[in-house]
Parts: structure tokens; C-alpha cells; sequence
DNA sequence: TCCAGGACTTGGCACAAGGTCC
DNA sequence: GGACCTTGTGCCAAGTCCTGGA
């Protein structure tokens, strides 16, 4: 069998931002004839060569009779949008359950309905249940599986609920809270200026934050450590303010010490102890870990209450270590249907509220104090409610699908408007379909960190050149999105827009707005004008899609292994995940890893080389056998080869958010089918979960 | 009409769990 | 069975988008 030909090679390049901030860039060397079947060409992968060429159907040449358009008004008023909020109030929500809309059945219609539903799929099980599993499962696999499909709602094959209406009935066991804190033991000390210091119960508990995260950068961060100070000093009794007034003066590092000791004593225990904690979490599990939605038992996704701690914003954020406080039962609402059992709260204690809301998904809620957002308790991503709405986010993706010609025609017509607001709009849009920003929603300056997407960058984020190796109208990018992670990108782009951007940064300064006259709800009005359900963010789900469509189509060679198929895919994928720009830290072990690994190709040529020379001697029955040792031999050899290139060509890049939250799970599952690869080695078991309707639905012949 | 706040999705990282190797 | 490595999961921050009330 051929060697896996790279069909294109991604050169990475790693670069160090000023604040260290990692970056990753792909140099596609993909030839423009690569790419001439036009249509089903993923935008994004052939925005990285070059736009200027790529669209048959952009009218050719207009005039330049634009240039000439007096836009002598266009900057001289509303500059900029006003600015942002002030402080957030907490806003007790009405009881705005819809009476109409809201009949919840008995409780023991549930049991009912359950039991019947039981029946039902025992006998649909027989037919049903082999989807996807591979032949040589073990029966005790085979029997655990068959138990987790016990709960198998098939929501998919149901009716639709009215829109806005979310649960007919809800009940589950409420959260479940942060375990009280254990102060620390005698003989480990805090010291102030050298001096031991016993801190008062609220003082430690928060020092304690602090100690165990000495080994973070966060503990040298100066933002970080003038907020927890300011908060610790906050909690202190006024005789520790008094003491304790200079952070440079605290010394933690009894307490790490303290706190990394009795992470190795966990560590250390005995199989029983462990078994011990295993089952209670078990336990904890099983009676808060689950919720009742119309008579369906349905995972829940984060049942603990967050625990107190330090504040972890990420790039520059203001707030960044500041003390979140501990939540407790008076803090909470708590949402049900009204004739379930409310969950009780913790003795001697009581819900804030208790709220019977069914046009929303929460089962609990709460507001956090540092940002003062509210934080949830929701079902996990394999429960009907979550599924449903993600596979009707492909669905509007898919829809796109079929008019993003004409909504790239209208936007390149909008290139030449009159209207400053429109060009922006279209230029705008441009690089959303084209580069997958992200829509680039307001922020306030002083509640996150300074990062930017489509519709809020500045000036400062793009250059201009008129060329750049041996490209022409080449845009740079170079701005912190989402996370503070950076997005850099060299761009050839089509001539009016990059006529366009010049003229948008006429007369301003690197800290304005490039797009002056435009921000999210704008755009997001517009695209819904376009089609209903249509936003920016529809536009990353499409091209993440349609380019793993495409690129798996490209990649795939039937004949290939299925080790050679799986890297197929993961490059696939990669491509996906290099569009959206999802980087990862190159992992600390990387280095480490990949010399085990080429030390194990080295062993393993050897061993090969020795059988060979084996298979030369052989005779008789003894020929057939080393005949299999070399070919089994060579098979492992050639998979520790893909599994190097697999890993190294990976090592920057997440491919887990693109599969988890932009790409189709369909189009996976059609080409598992079609190319005869088991699903479990493109899905694991929670993916599988997240994804069943998927699974059910897909055939090998589906198009996104 | 505007915009603050609510609801929900997207995102990377830390660490636990589980598998493999010796 | 312990060390080491890989994979999975939980966590919670940071986005997007929509809605309700002024």
C-alpha cells in the first residue's frame, strides 16, 4: 500500500506576542487549481491563498467612479457609539410562567409514560441498538451498552414542542454545594514578615486560594495580585488589616506546601480508599446528576455549585483575582415545574426563590459577585433540549448553504454602495464568510479583557499592503480574539475591498473603529433580513462544516487503512480548526512524547528488519508464519509513522471544539459509513452520547 | 428605539481516569 | 503493580444573540 501522500502541507509558524501570547499561522501551499471546482470549495481554506481570484461570479471590473463618491460627511459625526454600560443591577425576574402554554402532567403520568416508554424501546432495542457498534465487542460492553441505552429519548422521531416552550414538566434534586472549608492544620503556618500569623477562619480559607496557586503565572500577574489583595484585605478581621497591608510581605508557601501534600496523599491511597470516594461520588452523582423533563430522565451537566476561589480571567482581564464568594442556598433560584417535589434545600437553610419558568432551560441559577453575571445549572449535551437545538443549528447552517451565492452577490454589489454603512457592512460580511471571524460584539473595558472580533476592530488591528510575496491587496490581521488568543493572517483580498478598508481608515487614528458605522445587532438585523434565523455566528458553522465536507471528499483514499483513514480525517479536521483559529498551548510533554515515539519506529524497524531477515531462512510451515510476523510487523511500523505525523501536525492545534460545536456530526457519521470506519474512532462515548441523533439519522449518503 | 441583562453556546486548560508498558 | 502516557471530563470564563422594559 502507497505511503499517506500529504496532499498539502501546513507549515505552522509560532510567533511570541509582546505579552507572550501564543499564535499560529497556516501557510497553505494548496495550488489555486486545486481548488477550481469553485462552488464546493471551502471559502476559508482558499481565502489564505488568495481572494482576488477565487470567485468566477464576482462581476469583473466595475469602475472606479467610487473613489470618486464625495464622502465628505461620512466621518464627521457619530464617530462612536456611546459608551458602555455602567454597573450591572440584579434584576429579580418575574414569575413569567405562560399559564396557557404550561400543562404539566400528574406526577404518576410520568411513571406511566416512563414505564410505556420502557416497553416500547425494549422492543425496538433488537433492531435499533446495533447502529454503530463494532462486531467484536465483548458481552460484558455489550451489556453496559445495552444499560445506557435504557434512557434513549428519540426525541428526533417526536413533534416539535410550541415555540418558546421549553419542558411541559421539570423536577430534579436541585445543586449540589461546595463541601464547607476544613481550616488548616496546626503546624501550618501563614508568616507575615517573617513572623507566623494565625488568620481568622475567612482570612485562611482565602489565603488558602491564594497558596495553592503559587506555581501560576497568575501569583506574578501585578492586576492579579493588587485585586486579591484588595478583596483578601476585604475579609480580614481589623486587626489582620492592620497587620497585614503589603502583599510582598505574605508568605504562602506553608500552605502550598500544605495543599500539594495532600494532593500526593490522594494520590497515594489505598485501591479500597480510593473505591471509597469513587462510590460516593457515585452516589453524589446519581442523586443530583439527573432531571425529569416531560417524564425523561436526562443528564445534567454541571450539578455542583462553583466553589469559592480566585477569579481566573484570561489575557488582560481587569478583574482577575479577585475573590468569588462562596454561593450558598440563599443565593439560588431554583426552576421546576410547579407540581413537582421542589428539592429541599440544605437544612437550616432556604432558596432565594423557587421559580416555575418552562421558556427556559435552567434548572438553577444563580449570580456570581465578581463580574455579577448569572451562572447556571443546565442538562448536558446529550439530553433532548441541548440536541435539539444543535441539530437545528446545522440545519440553519445548512440552509445557508443553499443561498450564500446570492448573499455573496449582494455583498459584493454593496462593495461600490453609496452608503458608508453598507460597504462597511458588506466588508464586514466579507471577512465573516470568507475568514471565519467571530461577530465582534461591545465590550466594557472595564469588566474584560481588551479583545476583539469582525465588528469591533480597530484600526490598529489590520495592515495594509498594496503587496506582499508576491501577492497583491494583502490585508494583515493581527488582533487578540476570543480568550486573548491571537488571531494573525496575511489575506489577499478582492481589490474593492481592500480600496474599501483604505478608505474606512482615511483620517483615523489606530485606536478607532475600522468599521465606524456598524456593530453586531446591525449586521445581525441584516442577515436576519436575508434570511430568518441567519447571524454571524451561522456563517462559522457553515464554513466549518462545508470545509470538512469538502476536505474529507479531497483527503480520503478508499483503499487506504483505517489508521491512514483516521489521519485523513484528522487533517480534515484540522483545516477546520486552523479556519476557526482554535490553538492550544503546545502541550508541556510534547517533546517528551514524540522522542518515545520515534524511539519506538526505531525499535520496531529493527524488529521488522530481523523478521524479514527470518522470513529469508524460513522454510515450510515456518515460511507461513514469518511471512504474517513481517506483515504484522510492517502494519504496526506504518502506524507508529502516521501516528508521529498525526501528533506533530496537531501538537498547536484543538480539533475538539471544532468537532464538538461546528462541524455537522452527520457528515462524520456518512463518512464513517461510506468508507467503512467505526464511528468510535472518530466520536468517544460522550460524543457518541451528544451526538446519537446524528447517528441514527446519517447514511452514508448524507450532504451537509 | 435603545440597551442592559438574561440565556445560551463556545472555548481552552487542568487534572483525573484509564490504558499501556515493563 | 508502579511509572508513565494518553484520553476524557469537568470547570468555568468568554463569547453570541435576543428580549423585555424604560
Amino acid at each position: 500500500m502507497a505511503e499517506v501522500v500529504q496532499p498539502h502541507s501546513m507549515d505552522h509558524q509560532h510567533k511570541e506576542y509582546s505579552n507572550g501570547e501564543r499564535h499560529l499561522v497556516a501557510h497553505d501551499t494548496v495550488k489555486n487549481e486545486d481548488f477550481s471546482d469553485e462552488d464546493e470549495i471551502p471559502w476559508g481554506q482558499r481565502i489564505k491563498m488568495d481572494t482576488s481570484t477565487d470567485r468566477k461570479d464576482f462581476k469583473e471590473e466595475q469602475s472606479d467612479s467610487e473613489d470618486d463618491i464625495p464622502w465628505s460627511q461620512r466621518m464627521k459625526d457619530d464617530t462612536k457609539k456611546n459608551g458602555s454600560s455602567s454597573s450591572r443591577k440584579s434584576v429579580k425576574k418575574d414569575e413569567s410562567e405562560s399559564e396557557e402554554d404550561y400543562k404539566p402532567p400528574a406526577k404518576k403520568d410520568r411513571k406511566e409514560k416512563e414505564d410505556k416508554k420502557k416497553k416500547k424501546e425494549k422492543e425496538s432495542k433488537s433492531s435499533s441498538k446495533d447502529k454503530g457498534r463494532t462486531s467484536n465487542e465483548s458481552p460484558v460492553k455489550r451489556k453496559k451498552k445495552e444499560e445506557e441505552q435504557d434512557d434513549v429519548w428519540e426525541w428526533w422521531k417526536e413533534d416539535k414542542k410550541p415555540a418558546g416552550v421549553k419542558w411541559n414538566s421539570l423536577s430534579h434534586m436541585g445543586p449540589l454545594f461546595a463541601p464547607p472549608y476544613e481550616r488548616l492544620p496546626k503546624h501550618v503556618h501563614f508568616k507575615y514578615n517573617g513572623q507566623n500569623v494565625h488568620l481568622s477562619e475567612n482570612a485562611e480559607e482565602i489565603a488558602g486560594f491564594y497558596g495553592r496557586m503559587l506555581d501560576h503565572d497568575y501569583t506574578s500577574n501585578e492586576v492579579f495580585n493588587k485585586n486579591f489583595f484588595h478583596d483578601w484585605r476585604k475579609s480580614m478581621t481589623s486587626s489582620e488589616r492592620e497587620l497585614i497591608t503589603d502583599l510582598n510581605k505574605c508568605d504562602f508557601r506553608q500552605i502550598d506546601v500544605y495543599y500539594k501534600e495532600q494532593s500526593e496523599k490522594r494520590k497515594a491511597m489505598s485501591k479500597d480508599e480510593k473505591l471509597a470516594i469513587k462510590e460516593e461520588k457515585e452516589a453524589e452523582l446519581k442523586k443530583y446528576g439527573f432531571a425529569f423533563i416531560d417524564g425523561h430522565k436526562q443528564k445534567i451537566a454541571n450539578f455542583r455549585i462553583e466553589p469559592p476561589g480566585l477569579f481566573r480571567g484570561r489575557g488582560g482581564h481587569p478583574k482577575m483575582g479577585k475573590l468569588k464568594k462562596r454561593i450558598m442556598p440563599e443565593d439560588v433560584i431554583i426552576n421546576c415545574s410547579k407540581d413537582s417535589e421542589i428539592p429541599p434545600a440544605p437544612k437550616g437553610h432556604k432558596w432565594k426563590e423557587v421559580r416555575h419558568d418552562n421558556t427556559v432551560t435552567w434548572l438553577v441559577s444563580w449570580s456570581e459577585n465578581v463580574l455579577g453575571q448569572n451562572k447556571y445549572i443546565m442538562l448536558n449535551p446529550s439530553s433532548k433540549i441541548k440536541g435539539e437545538k444543535d441539530y437545528e443549528k446545522y440545519e440553519t447552517a445548512r440552509r445557508l448553504k443553499n443561498m450564500v451565492g446570492n448573499i455573496r452577490e449582494v455583498y459584493t454589489q454593496d462593495f461600490k454602495s453609496k452608503e458608508m454603512r453598507v460597504r462597511q457592512r458588506a466588508v464586514a460580511l466579507y471577512f465573516i464568510d470568507k475568514l471565519a471571524l467571530r461577530a465582534g460584539n461591545e465590550k466594557d473595558v472595564d469588566e474584560a479583557a481588551d479583545t476583539v472580533g469582525c465588528c469591533s476592530l480597530r484600526c490598529e488591528h489590520i495592515k495594509l499592503h498594496e503587496a506582499l510575496d508576491g501577492k497583491e491587496n494583502v490585508v494583515e490581521f493581527d488582533f487578540l480574539g476570543k480568550d486573548s488568543i491571537r488571531y494573525f493572517n496575511q489575506v489577499a483580498v478582492d481589490r474593492r475591498v481592500f480600496k474599501n478598508l483604505k478608505l474606512f481608515m482615511e483620517n483615523k487614528s489606530q485606536g478607532d473603529d475600522l468599521f465606524d458605522r456598524l456593530d453586531t445587532t446591525t449586521l445581525n438585523q441584516h442577515l436576519q433580513s436575508l434570511a430568518p434565523g441567519l447571524t454571524v455566528k451561522v456563517f462559522r458553522t457553515y464554513n466549518a462544516s462545508i470545509t470538512l465536507q469538502e476536505q474529507l471528499a479531497k483527503l480520503t483514499n478508499p483503499n487506504d487503512n483505517v489508521a491512514q483513514k483516521m489521519l485523513s480525517y484528522n487533517r480534515a479536521n484540522r483545516q477546520v480548526a486552523i479556519l476557526c483559529n482554535h490553538q492550544r498551548a503546545v502541550p508541556k510533554t510534547h517533546e517528551k512524547s514524540m522522542a518515545a515515539l520515534e524511539q519506538k519506529i526505531k525499535d520496531k524497524k529493527k524488529e521488522l528488519k530481523a523478521a524479514k531477515n527470518e522470513l529469508k531462512g524460513a522454510r515450510g510451515p515456518n515460511k507461513e508464519k514469518a511471512k504474517k510476523k513481517v506483515d504484522r510487523l510492517k502494519d504496526q511500523y506504518k502506524k507508529l509513522k502516521i501516528s508521529r505525523t498525526d501528533k506533530d501536525e496537531n501538537k498547536q492545534i484543538a480539533l475538539g471544539t471544532s468537532k464538538l460545536n461546528y462541524l455537522d456530526p452527520r457528515i462524520s457519521v456518512a463518512w464513517c459509513k461510506k468508507f467503512d470506519v467505526p464511528v468510535e474512532k472518530v466520536f468517544n462515548k460522550t460524543q457518541r452520547e451528544k451526538f446519537r441523533w446524528a447517528l441514527d439519522m446519517a447514511d452514508e449518503d448524507y450532504v451537509f
